[in-house]
DNA sequence: GGCAACCGCGTTATAACATATCAATGAATG
DNA sequence: CATTCATTGATATGTTATAACGCGGTTGCC
């Protein structure tokens, strides 16, 4: 076994390295709490709300987190663009392609949980256009779309 | 001086007759304290937190006022399409014009708080065509768009 | 009218989400 | 080595939202 922290999920090698070369190049120190905290994140395959993510942690390292420490944990995270929050849905999510900036859509299946993340080439435009035609200088965007997902929609197509 | 029930805030007639028309058409009854924290809202002329409703309410009434009758209000209103809940900004806000259903999208100041609903025809479909690509089914969508509004753009460009 | 069923709403308590403050630690720099 | 500044931990508190229970009024039915 290799010796490592022994405290993180374990973390592809990708998305680590995704990871390192991100916040360095940032100027920004991805320490071990702050990388363990993405690696919990990763390691789910849903969003997660901060106080789960609290008790997965906890039950993985063994002892209490302050709530406050994930919130700045998260908050590094989102910072450097490697964790979107869900705002209609306080839940977090790693992002889906941390290497290049982006202003993603969300589809958020009411079924199973899934989050899919996409990244559609109209949507800030149109966006853009709208706010122009009202005179407003847009910042950023949310853009969440509650559903279906394709599994679940099929699955309660049969069972009517 | 009416004589009226000098517990709510004071309610256009246009807006007062618009909700009683759409809540009788659903077989809902618009009774007093629902009709009482549309009011407010509809006074106040910025986006308002629960909590914040609550202080004016009771402000209001002279009286405490519990959370849970404040959330049961605005889950009735939103239910009638008289509110609209920003999920961006945990914060209500009167729909703008409720005498029709639609999905809309929200302009958010940064600056100065104001709050503008648009209607834009492109979205819903748009929105629908990205959903279509991944297989999903829509239901709802969130579009919540921060940056500044026209006034203080200009304010700031003047400063800056 | 009398009764049952339902709805609205008050009350108390608690859950879930998020931040403030201050002290201690530890890495980076000169 | 000394200084400095970001990171973290500990404790407390603030904000947003829901649960559980029961009372009282309205409605609809006989």
């Amino acid at each position: 076994m290799g010796k490592q922290s022994a405290k993180s999920a374990p973390l592809a090698a990708k998305w680590r390295k995704l990871a390192e070369t991100r916040c360095t190049e940032r100027g920004e120190r991805l320490t071990p709490a702050r990388l363990a905290v993405y690696a919990e994140m990763l390691a789910s395959d849903r969003s997660l709300s901060a106080y789960e993510l609290i008790a997965l942690l906890e039950r993985r390292q063994g002892r209490k987190i302050a709530p406050l420490s994930v919130y700045r944990h998260l908050d590094f995270l989102m910072r450097n663009g490697l964790v979107h929050r869900l705002q209609s849905a306080q839940a977090y999510l790693p992002c889906d392609h941390p290497d290049h900036p982006h202003e993603s859509q969300f589809l958020l299946c009411s079924s199973c949980g899934h989050v899919d993340e996409v990244e559609s080439t109209g949507v800030g435009a149109l966006l853009s256009e709208i706010a122009d035609k009202h005179g407003f200088r847009p910042d950023d965007a949310v853009v969440e779309i509650k559903g279906l997902c394709g599994t679940c929609a099929v699955a309660e197509a049969r069972t009517g």
